[in-house]
DNA sequence: ACTCGTTTCAAATAAGCGTTTAAAACACCG
DNA sequence: CGGTGTTTTAAACGCTTATTTGAAACGAGT
């Protein structure tokens, strides 16, 4: 029998991964998260050793093979950005594309459920998941973002790291939470499925145009 | 002696508002709420019935002002938008003002609070929350959203909805949990104090660009 | 077949949660 | 002052949580 997987491991972290993009960290239980993987309670204890360290696993799980694909580009592509700056518009769909990819790696995953997990670890990120990240991706993530200003070398520093900010904001929250905002906006025919890829095709143009717009002031 | 206020229920109004906007709904107990206010722990279930009416309430308090506040001006400034159509400009500084106002008239509030508050709803909304603020103040809201359409004739509905979508990302998450892209976002001088207003001087000509762009597809 | 390291299991532990209770303290009016 | 309705208090309730435990089951290796 190939050793297909450690079934047990992977189907906590499949549950787990699951539940934490629809409820979030504290709102889910390893009762909960168990029992949609039918393994025992204690097993999370065993495999993991405590319920913050399955919380970074599930984040290390999609965030390595996304961080690899990412660094992969950015030595490829972006190997001179002098003599070759970057695009704002590749680097936008660079974004977009390393989400995708981590979809086409276990196709039975949302891909949209990635971008909820980063939303959660910003908005609920409890200090401990933050600092995991930051520990094992803040240089590759900072060698994106730092591309930025090689993309938009007329928009001074201090202006870029807010529309930044703003660009990161409108992604994760048009990505992780959309379906509130319906109630409040006038009906629109909005019936398309939801995809990241759906969604960027809106996105893209939206970010291109404010992150280089003019700064009047 | 002057009915200045019932010290009870404003204390732990005052507490909660606090707690909830840097912890969350659920990470936050009653006890460390009623620690906070100084209070005995049953007094938020005798003055408000249940933690979720006490969310309510809280949400409660700087709601009812902010539509009234967002109400009179929609009916003053824009009560016959066909003839003299909305700026996207003063509808975003509208949202803005209108914040700004609330804190003026608590002073000991940040006013980064309500916007982390109205972040809290989106994300953390747990359905009760959400058809409470849909119904008491969906009405004003929809109508505030609904200008929108009106300053921006040339851009079709389904990208209009998504634009608006990314505009209320960008806000939310810029307010509400800056501090955290920091890290990962090369160094930059940035040192201003955070507020609302200093957030909305780069935030609006951001949104301004991105809502108005030329779809292209 | 026996053993040893790994994994699963049901059960128990201790702590925290929202909520309830009944008595005490308080404020106010006749 | 005595009585009445409201507010505060300390304690307890019942429940869920993450975590631990010790025994049972499993899976090779010799």
């Amino acid at each position: 029998m190939n050793k297909v997987s450690n079934s047990t491991v992977d189907n906590i972290l499949d549950a787990a991964e699951s539940l934490f993009a629809d409820k979030g960290f504290t709102e889910t239980s390893l009762r909960a998260i168990t029992t949609e993987a039918n393994v025992n309670l204690a097993a999370v204890n065993y495999h993991f050793g405590s319920k913050q360290k399955l919380i970074q696993a599930v984040f290390a799980r999609f965030l390595d093979p996304f961080s690899e694909h990412l660094n992969t580009q950015l030595q490829e592509r972006f190997k001179n950005t002098d003599i070759d700056p970057p695009q704002l518009k590749e680097l936008l769909e660079l974004f977009a594309y390393t989400i995708y990819a981590m979809r086409s790696e276990r196709l039975k995953t949302k891909d949209q459920v990635f971008v909820r997990l980063i939303g959660l670890a910003y908005s609920q990120g409890e200090g401990h998941l933050l600092d995991f990240i930051r520990k094992q991706y803040g240089e590759v993530f900072a060698r994106y973002m730092g591309l930025y200003k090689k993309a938009c070398p007329h928009i001074p520093n201090d202006e870029l790291f807010w529309r930044i900010h703003f660009a990161l904001g409108a992604t994760m929250f048009s990505l992780s939470g959309f379906e509130i905002l319906s109630n409040f906006v006038p009906k629109t025919n909005c019936n398309e499925p939801v995809s990241v890829i759906t969604v960027y095709k809106y996105l893209i143009p939206f970010l291109i145009a404010g992150l280089s717009a003019e700064a009047k002031d």
